[in-house]
RNA sequence: GGGGCCGUGGGGUAGCCUGGUCUAUCCUUCCGGCUUUGGGGGCCGGAGACCCCGGUUCAAAUCCGGGCGGCCCCA
């Protein structure tokens, strides 16, 4: 089955999205995919405050006039802001922006609260919905009107080498964050046409769909004192002058659930990493006459120890074992225990793996160690195959053909003079985008020369179809 | 930015070209009942649809125009 029609038939038999909102790109949040937005959004939040950062709330609406201070910004998103005109029937005096991004709403208040040196760093972040006039094929959590779930932080530091340490500490929270789900990543210097409206450069997180196709999930920008000079965004320096702030922010949006189930589903449907799992486990107790009574028991009893130890769900639905196994497989819980007569006798369970699709049987009382040792097995197993598919689909080209070749199926590295004019040939001959350049920055580019021009190659650049 | 295809119960569809027994097909789903339950069980009964607006016509799911929505291809 194709990638896209697999994917809309999961979100909706899944219960993760209802796609019939009447309005083109909105999407309705279900209970289901509720629970796993939740629960990556609480992962994200517990890392960000971990590191110092501090939860804050925005207004949704920017005046006109404050959107387009910074020019550059502005000119970056100008055709696909969503407008409020109207205040009731009268027309307002200034236009309100939904936000498409917040920087606009954060950093005049940045300039309000920073008086000095002794107010930095500053770093806050917030979780919230953005909106983009998208014209072209949306679709959900991929490329939605009103993204639903922006994690932006944004910090401002007393100088260049605090906000370049931060562009590092946002590198690392994102890495093991994509970690921690599973998601496979390259992480790459956008090139200078592509970077962040208003950024001095901007690092931005790319996984590979299951069709070959780069997304997005996160980015990190270096603001420099550009936002800070358009802003007034001033601090009083230990020697009493006055300076700009360095600016740094990023942000990752549901794309991160999107890459969860893409990269993890299979032709069952989900696939969910215990860690973002509803249920981690669900208990099919098998109803026989007879025995039906004491099995439910049991089924009972085997719930409330282990839920000591994970999300359990016991199914005591009245359907027959066949359309729960099923049901559950859909919806990706990682382990299913499956109690009968046969076990309830022996004093054992059948253990299911949704990773594996295996069964295994184990003794009733060792099933409160066998769990939790299993969820962090199919947990690594999910990180570990997903990387590798990953890896198997990252390309290294010498030549313009190769890199052709392979474009449509991976990330394909070559090599690259440096320059914009072979940076935009080079999309155009092999018809991808430029994602960039490598992340730490490397000692050496693998490939020698820059298959546009010939030139001796300075960086490793990296090309994608993209999302 | 350019081009193409499509819209029928909750989901998937037949019918549309060639307007009229369409009182709209089939599968699935859902509800009630009985019987079942070790990989989507069976039987009986029931519920549920022509995207919206306008036009052509004696007559529109069907033809025409527009809107909204969806999908695909190319740049």
């Amino acid at each position: 089955m194709e990638f896209s029609e697999w994917y809309a038939e999961v979100l909706r038999s899944a219960e993760v999205m209802d796609v019939r909102y009447p309005v083109k790109g909105l999407y309705v949040w279900l209970p289901y995919g509720f629970e796993i937005r939740r629960r990556v959004i609480e992962r994200l939040r517990r890392r960000l405050r971990e590191t110092g950062h501090r939860e804050v709330l925005f207004p949704t609406l920017i005046p006109e006039t404050q959107l387009e201070r910074e020019s550059e910004h502005i000119a970056g998103f100008e055709d696909e802001v969503f407008w409020v005109t109207h205040g009731g029937l009268k027309e307002l005096d200034e236009k309100l922006a939904l936000r498409p991004t917040s920087e606009t709403a954060i950093y005049p208040m940045f300039a309000l609260w920073i008086r000095s040196h002794a107010d930095l760093p500053l770093k806050v972040f917030q979780i919230v919905n953005t909106f983009r006039y998208e014209t072209k094929h949306t679709r959900p959590l991929i490329r939605m009107r009103e993204i639903t779930t922006f994690k932006e932080a944004h910090t401002a530091h007393a100088t260049r080498e605090e906000a370049e340490e931060q562009v590092r500490e946002a590198f690392e929270l994102y890495s093991s964050f994509f970690e921690e789900l599973g998601v496979p990543y390259v992480a790459s210097v956008r090139p200078e046409w592509d970077k962040f409206p208003g950024a001095e450069y901007t690092v931005a997180f790319d996984t590979l769909m299951p069709d070959g196709r780069a997304l997005q999930i996160g980015t990190i920008h270096m603001l420099g004192q550009n936002f800070s000079r358009t802003f007034e965004v001033t601090f009083e320096t230990e020697e009493g002058e006055q300076e700009y702030a360095y600016m740094t922010c990023y942000g990752v949006s549901d794309r991160v659930v999107a890459s969860v189930i893409a990269i993890h589903g299979d032709e069952h449907g989900l696939v969910l990493p215990p860690d973002v799992a509803p249920y981690q486990v669900v208990i099919v107790p098998i109803l026989k006459k007879g025995v039906r009574k004491k099995i439910l028991r049991k089924a009972r009893e085997v719930r409330e120890e282990l839920s000591e130890v994970a999300r359990v769900k016991l199914d005591d639905r009245d359907v027959s074992p066949g359309r729960k196994f099923h049901y559950w497989e859909l919806k990706g819980v990682p382990l299913r225990v499956e109690l009968g007569a046969r076990e309830l006798e022996e004093g054992t369970a059948v253990v299911f793996r949704r990773d594996e699709l295996e069964r295994e049987t184990y003794s009733l009382s060792e099933l409160p160690d066998v769990v939790p040792r299993l969820l962090e097995e199919v947990q690594e197993n999910l990180r570990r195959r997903a990387w590798e598919r990953f890896e198997e689909r990252l390309h290294r080209a010498e030549s313009l053909e190769e890199v052709r070749e392979f474009v449509g199926e991976g990330i394909v590295e070559t090599g690259w003079c440096g320059s914009e004019e072979c940076g935009r040939r080079l999309e155009e001959e092999v018809e991808g985008d430029v994602l960039g350049t490598p992340y730490p920055e490397e000692r050496e580019p693998e490939v020698e020369r820059c298959p546009v021009c010939g030139e001796p190659a300075e960086r490793t650049i990296r090309v994608a179809k993209t999302y």
